[in-house]
DNA sequence: TGTACATCAGTGAACGCGCGTTCACTGATGTAC
DNA sequence: TGTACATCAGTGAACGCGCGTTCACTGATGTAC
């Protein structure tokens, strides 16, 4: 029979869950850097100390928080690189699931765009790391492409942190119109299709 | 004869300029949400009161940063839109700019960086609002070249946003390079390159 | 030029408050036999 | 199955400290005549 996790151990992980779910939702509307570790166990309803249980210190917790919000991530990157279909319909579907990625997980999105250059320099280090696997991820998709016959390394690598910085910079424009009428988000749809042409007009003839 | 500024007002300028660079000195490690007032007088070496001769809140005293540090970007904006030369030489020019605007004001950049998706929402729509202006002023750039014949405004718009963030983005990255390696800004010049190469390719079979 | 009054950038004491961290604790869960 | 002991997630009191903000003040600068 397969070990089922204790009892003690599962109620662990529910509270260190709820600490990640509590500040995520803090962090709505300020920084890691002025996430403090009572207010964070306010919002848990546990007793100041129960913090040290689980991190060190609120920066601990924002590495935890980069797992978790480019876990999410992550899944929608290897959707978006399997994807087959001609040009336009990938880029479509790309920005489609860019959308739904931010409807679904709005706290993620704001947190990896917040940190990324935040105040805290092992949270940003932890994203700029997973980034990069990302990038390398994404390349190695690109170099399945017949398209990209003839292409070396670092021009692959070059298109693939092109595709991840305009992901992350189109999901942070979703974000702001969340709450903005549907004709702000045809916009935002509107400039990512144009700028995912540009690049794909771009590769077309990048040997020429 | 021209009007002298008062002993008194040029005092207060001073006081003033003195709290903007001591601010930006300490958002070199936090962001601007954890920034504290006596922390900032304390480093300018006036009484914490004298606080608030000059700002309501560190909110409002960031709004002030974004005046300053966008206003060194703007220059560097506007000498970049009027470059002329063949493709190549202003890709090559456009980057040098970039590099050596990182070295005369790291703080600036870092700031704006660390503020655009900060959890401060009038510096963050400070900075929005400078950078919307910024793209507009690419765009009439764009639009009096010869090879933007044909271009509608969206697509310039568009095109001009792309060359914005890819501004931001490759300062961004001279920055984490500042005090690494020669080696490693070389890998940032080839990397900016190479992404404006693919946007210039792009943008010359736009209407094909 | 001199005098009398107004302005205002910067001061210093005082306040109540929430912070992060320590410590010894409790009592439910886990383990060995 | 039952017992005796170990583990450890969460507690609650206590601490010293720096925070933002208020207030009445000082004394140099500005202004009116």
């Amino acid at each position: 029979m397969s070990h089922t996790l204790g009892v003690r151990q599962a109620r662990k992980q529910k509270t260190r869950q709820a600490f990640l779910e509590a500040a995520l939702a803090l962090l709505e509307d300020q920084s890691l850097s002025s996430l403090g570790l009572r207010e964070v166990t306010r919002a848990v309803g546990v007793a100041p100390t129960a913090f040290y249980r689980h991190f060190r210190s609120t920066a601990d917790l924002g590495v935890a928080l980069v797992d978790e919000a480019l876990g999410s991530l992550h899944a929608m990157v290897r959707t978006t690189v399997s994807t087959t279909g001609d040009g336009e319909e990938r880029i479509r579907r790309a920005i489609e699931l860019i959308a739904r990625h931010v409807d679904t997980y709005p706290a993620h999105v704001r947190f990896i765009a917040r940190e990324r250059h935040g105040g805290v320099q092992p949270v940003r280090e932890a994203i700029r790391a997973q980034l990069g696997r990302f990038a390398e991820e994404v390349k190695v998709g690109l170099a399945a492409d017949p398209e990209a016959g003839g292409w070396n390394d670092d021009d692959l690598l070059m298109l693939a942190h092109l595709y991840v910085d305009l992901m992350l910079s189109t999901a942070s424009l979703f974000l702001e119109a969340l709450e903005a009428p549907q004709e702000e988000r045809e916009r935002v749809t509107q400039l990512a299709t144009r700028q995912l042409r540009l690049i794909s007009i771009g590769r077309s003839h990048w040997l020429d």
